[in-house]
RNA sequence: GCCCCCAUGGCGAAAUCGGUAGACGCAUUCGACUUAAAAUCGAACGCUGCGGCGUGUGGGUUCGAGUCCCACUGGGGGCACCA
């Protein structure tokens, strides 16, 4: 191995005395050799079961234990990295680097996620294509992350737009196209539901087991092609639905729920967001709602990603129950969804969303005597509908946001009967109904409901309360009639009984019931009347899944002369991206709701128009020229990494057992999955909940058999920065600003080229002026010095200022372990083969303890602290044993890796470290000879004592008492708590 | 509006199970070395009237509270007409 040779520019630097000194030159000279080492010998290569990847050694897994540790991966954007993106990278890399030296076989790669819209947007704006643009960005983020020194194995590496890739991206959808959810089957975890090849549902429908809807009576094979898909359509994992969506003109593409801000805004680019119906591909997520709550159980998350999940899908019980609808001289059926089925004594109007085919049914003339309000001044049902409807639809999401509370609605002239009561209720149409939650049409309770109270206010209608506060409390109905309902599920309930009820002639009172038992009996009831059932609702949405975008992932169907999708062949994968004469999308006038979505796609005929073979002879096909949206390369890449080059499979079967099954490993628990997965919170109901839908379709159809991906979740903290503004509210460069004295309230002033500047806390950013990059950070101090501050800001999932004024400190602990083993002069070795002294082996024992503990916890910022304390003790001895540095360099390694392999091979090793067995402790030096033990009274403490560790209680109370003994002022004392050796606590007589 | 999280020196933080609050680092100050400076090494470093007081504020539980409970203040995040 080469010697390192001072650099001009580090010579110049330190004069003639410190020519081997640890500077940044150094560092830099080191890093470079190490990263080149690294590369050379495969030195973070892990170990498939078998086939071409062995790790550098050339060996298989071997029954090694696996640790598989991944980043959520980047969007590699034009702008390059900035301090604040590394910090997971880095926690991830720390994590390995020491699971390596446990004797692991770690999986730890990096890929790119290269498809989506801002990559479109810069290709756009550049005038390139998406390709080109996408593929120089991953170049320059390749280079940014290989300087940081991170222990990837390159050769896993990929992204998502690679045609291998793409192809397994396509094939995963068509497995979903093709299948179904049977809420009836058990999964293979064992719970009730599981996803079953479509094929499976034909059986069922030409055996005759399952009822065809919408063709009872007749034949699965007397249905025509079209027929049948329309059948199976309603039941396909992937399907195509005409419904409301989110329609964003300003970008010129529909957005998944969770796309859209609480504002009703696109998440990108912030444009305004309108509910359109249109015909789109949806992924039936809602099917999965109740195993993604559960299972969460399974999983190592933080609580507060699970609640956000548990929040998001929203699962919650209730009752839908069937009104009659008077329409024409006829009865329509009319279900609606209540969590509170007891409050049906109370319903006294119905509400239906302006998009609900009941609207379709509504009368030529309004009833006699509708007051004017109800009608809205509308001459017939039929206009005012129409109109309200236009209106509803030209509404953003932004508007009903804002509009939340005040509430509009027109009568629609139908009436609608009470199951129980036989009440003829008056149907209303509202938008604060949502045709997407429950069955878009509620009963209102206004005497129940806010919502409902304000609606029965505005618009004249009765309120009934069927709840009543609890006898004894302080509460009574009277503090609410007239003014409010009441919605406490803490209540008695009154009003509620009939001697023969409307749908079924049998008496039913559930007077004097709390709310949870009357809940209970009605719904009981609804059921034996056949009227009703219980039912669960999710506030989740099922997820729109195409857009008409150019960069992404096309879809593998093509659809025939009558309109009938078909599932492109495997073998026929991966279907590319055309070359289009425009890949920009066709955008809108943000405001223009009434514009339509255009897929780039369709501009290319010769792409769309395809002639294939599907098994019954060639035929003419138009392609879907929507694509999928990028979370689609970015819920299943963990798989990839396992098997990157696999030609035949998404992942080998023994690869994914071994790396991911829940066999393999102790720590992955029942759930299986990545053993460590580290990201911002940010995705929290994005990638993590499409991962895991995606994941279960695939578990459930048997192509994996985890029932989740990530097994533990870490989410890391965001780095932020200080900015500066003058007084015009600019801002200015951040690194050219200067403290100054505090003020006259204490708080520090700071200026800029001697003009008074104004501190802001916030995000890094090139608007903010306040950049540090990766690249200044080499420049100044090497790449180990900024890995080492990262680490020590503070615990690694809290948010935290960046402060390039304290990275030094860092800087001089790398400086220090240097001098500790080479001499700064003659770039000799100085450490000694002697024994160390016995003070020495105390701390360095305890420290390796320690450490390690600190390490298996994720908390590098108190190992950190705990190492800098054995160095120091180490800087202060005569000459350094070997015995003592070893250690230590090694336990640095995983943070500053590269001048630990530097130092580990000038101590005489002729192998990295990177395999090298971490440090045990020796439990004959751990612990301490002398303890301070700390003699309480009244919690304050009054003396200490040197004590052994292992002191007789008895005897370090008396001790304790005596050391006391003025204090007490010969009073005996009440009561005298010993914890040995640490803690007398008295309390004292008088 | 509902739900969740956080608050410790001048600054980043530590105290992991209720047991010496402030480890470690930055900044600052003093000293040694030096013609001088840098670097390095050593020391001091919560406040204080030297009695004490101190972990956002007020209460509580306990021999003992940064840690547990209640109420509040400030900051951050999630959801938001979800029947």
């Amino acid at each position: 191995m080469s010697e390192i040779e001072p650099s001009a520019q580090a010579q110049a630097h330190d004069a003639d005395q410190s020519a081997f000194r640890y500077n940044a030159a150094m560092a830099q000279t080191i890093e470079d050799k190490w990263q080149r080492i690294w590369d050379e010998q495969g030195t973070f290569w892990a170990a498939n079961v078998e086939g071409e990847l062995t790790d550098g050694e050339g060996r298989h897994a071997d029954g090694r234990r696996p640790f598989f540790a991944m980043d959520m991966f980047p969007y590699p954007s034009g702008k390059g990295l900035h301090v604040g993106h590394p910090l997971g990278y880095l926690a991830s890399d720390v994590v390995s680097r020491y699971h390596r030296m446990k004797g692991e076989n770690v999986l730890h790669a990096m890929g790119y996620d290269a498809f989506g819209l801002p990559a479109e947007q810069y290709a756009v704006k550049t005038g390139q294509h998406p390709r080109v643009t996408t593929e120089q960005n991953i170049a320059n983020m390749r280079r940014q992350l290989h300087r940081m020194g991170l222990s990837f194995d390159d050769r896993r590496s990929f992204a998502t737009i690679e045609p291998g890739y793409v192809r397994w991206t396509q094939w995963i959808f068509s497995r979903i196209f093709d299948a179904w959810y049977d809420p009836d089957k058990r999964n293979p975890s064992g719970s009730m539901g599981c996803a079953r090849p479509i094929g499976e549902l034909v059986e069922q429908f030409r055996s005759g087991e399952r009822a065809i809807d919408g063709h009872e009576g007749r034949a699965w094979d007397d249905l025509s092609e079209a027929e049948q898909a329309d059948v199976l359509n309603e039941y396909r994992l992937a399907y195509i639905s005409k419904s409301p969506v989110n329609w964003c003109p300003g970008l010129g593409t529909v957005l998944a729920n969770e796309e859209v801000t609480a504002e009703g805004r696109s998440e990108r680019g912030n444009y305004p967001v309108f509910q359109r119906e249109l015909r789109q591909w949806s992924m039936r997520i809602t099917a999965y709602g109740h195993r993604l709550i559960e299972d969460l159980d399974t999983i190592d998350w933080p609580e507060k990603v699970k609640l956000m999940q548990r929040n998001w899908i929203g699962e919650s019980h209730g009752a839908s129950v069937h009104f009659q609808v008077r329409v024409g001289d006829g009865m329509e059926d009319m279900e609606i969804y209540t969590t509170r089925p007891d409050t049906l004594f109370g319903t006294t109007f119905c509400v239906v969303s302006p998009e609900h085919p009941l609207l379709l049914q509504v009368p030529e003339r309004w009833p006699e005597g509708v007051p004017e309000q109800w009608t809205g001044g509308y001459a017939t049902p039929i206009e005012a509908v129409a109109a309200y409807r236009m209106t509803a639809e030209a509404k953003t999401a932004a508007d009903r946001v804002n509009d939340a509370g005040e509430k509009t609605g027109l009568f629609t002239g139908l009436y609608a009967v009470n199951p129980i009561t036989g009440a003829e209720l008056p149907v209303f149409t509202a938008d604060y109904v949502l045709m997407d939650y429950g069955t878009g049409a509620i009963m209102a309770v206004p005497g129940g409901d806010q919502r409902d109270y304000d609606f029965a206010a505005k618009y004249g209608l009765p309120v009934v309360y069927t709840v009543e506060p609890l006898p004894g409390s302080d509460d009574t109905l009277a503090n609410y009639e007239g003014n409010a309902p009441f919605v406490s599920h803490d209540g008695v309930v009154v009003n509620s009984s009939v001697d023969a009820t409307w749908a079924r002639g049998d008496a039913l009172d559930i007077n004097g019931m709390r709310v949870d038992e009357a809940i209970a009996a009605v719904t009981a009831w609804l059921e034996q009347a056949q009227v009703g059932r219980g039912t669960v609702s999710y506030r989740l949405r099922d997820w729109l899944f195409s857009r008409q975008r150019y960069w992404g992932e096309p879809f593998p169907i093509v659809y025939d002369d009558e309109g009938v999708p078909h599932l492109v062949p495997d073998s026929m994968l991966p279907i590319n991206l055309p070359e289009v004469p425009d890949y920009s999308p066709k955008t809108f006038d943000p405001e223009d709701a009434q514009s339509n979505p255009e897929a780039p796609l369709s501009r290319n005929e010769d792409w769309v128009e395809v002639t294939l073979d599907l098994g019954d002879g060639p035929k003419r096909y138009h392609r879907e020229t929507n694509t999928m949206p990028n979370w689609a390369g970015s819920c299943w890449y963990y798989m990839r990494y396992l098997d990157p080059h696999d030609t035949e499979h998404m992942v080998e079967r023994d690869e994914y057992d071994y790396w991911m099954g829940p066999d393999h490993n102790p720590t992955a628990g029942e759930s299986g999955g990545v053993d460590l997965y580290i990201g911002g919170v940010e995705h929290a109901v994005l990638h993590l909940l499409y991962s895991r839908f995606w994941h279960k379709i695939l578990f459930d159809l048997g192509y994996v058999d985890s029932s989740e991906p990530f097994h533990k979740l870490f989410n890391q903290g965001m780095i932020q920065a200080w900015a500066y503004t003058d007084d015009r509210g600019e801002y200015v460069q951040a690194d050219e600003v200067e403290e100054g004295a505090a003020d006259a309230f204490g708080e520090p002033t700071f200026t800029w080229h001697g003009r008074h500047v104004n501190r802001e806390f916030g995000k890094m950013g090139k608007s903010l002026k306040n950049i540090v990059t990766p690249d200044d950070m080499y420049d100044d101090y090497g790449a180990d010095t900024f890995r080492l501050y990262e680490m020590s800001m503070g615990p690694l999932d809290e948010s935290r200022p960046w402060n390039t004024r304290n990275v030094v400190g860092g800087m001089r602990f790398l400086q220090r372990l240097w001098r500790n083993a080479v001499d700064e002069t003659t770039g000799e070795v100085t450490v000694s083969d002697e024994a160390p002294d016995d003070k020495t082996l105390k701390l360095l024992n305890n420290t390796i303890a320690e450490v390690t503990v600190e390490m298996e916890a994720m908390r590098p910022n108190t190992a950190i602290a705990k190492l800098i304390v054995l160095n120091n003790h180490l800087t202060g001895l005569e000459r350094v044993p070997r015995a003592a540095i070893e250690p230590l360099i090694l336990m640095v390694s995983p943070i500053a890796p590269h001048i630990a392999e530097e130092l580990w091979s000038r101590l005489g090793h002729d192998r990295s470290l990177a395999h090298h067995p971490w440090p045990q402790a020796d439990e004959r030096y751990v612990g301490q000879d002398v303890v301070t033990a700390v003699v309480q009274i009244k919690g304050k403490v009054r003396a200490k004592l040197e004590v052994s560790p292992d002191i007789d209680p008895d005897e370090l109370e008396r001790m304790a008492l005596e050391a006391v003994a003025d204090r007490l002022g010969g009073v005996p004392p009440r009561k005298v708590i010993v914890k040995a050796p640490k803690i007398v606590s008295v309390v004292p007589g008088n």
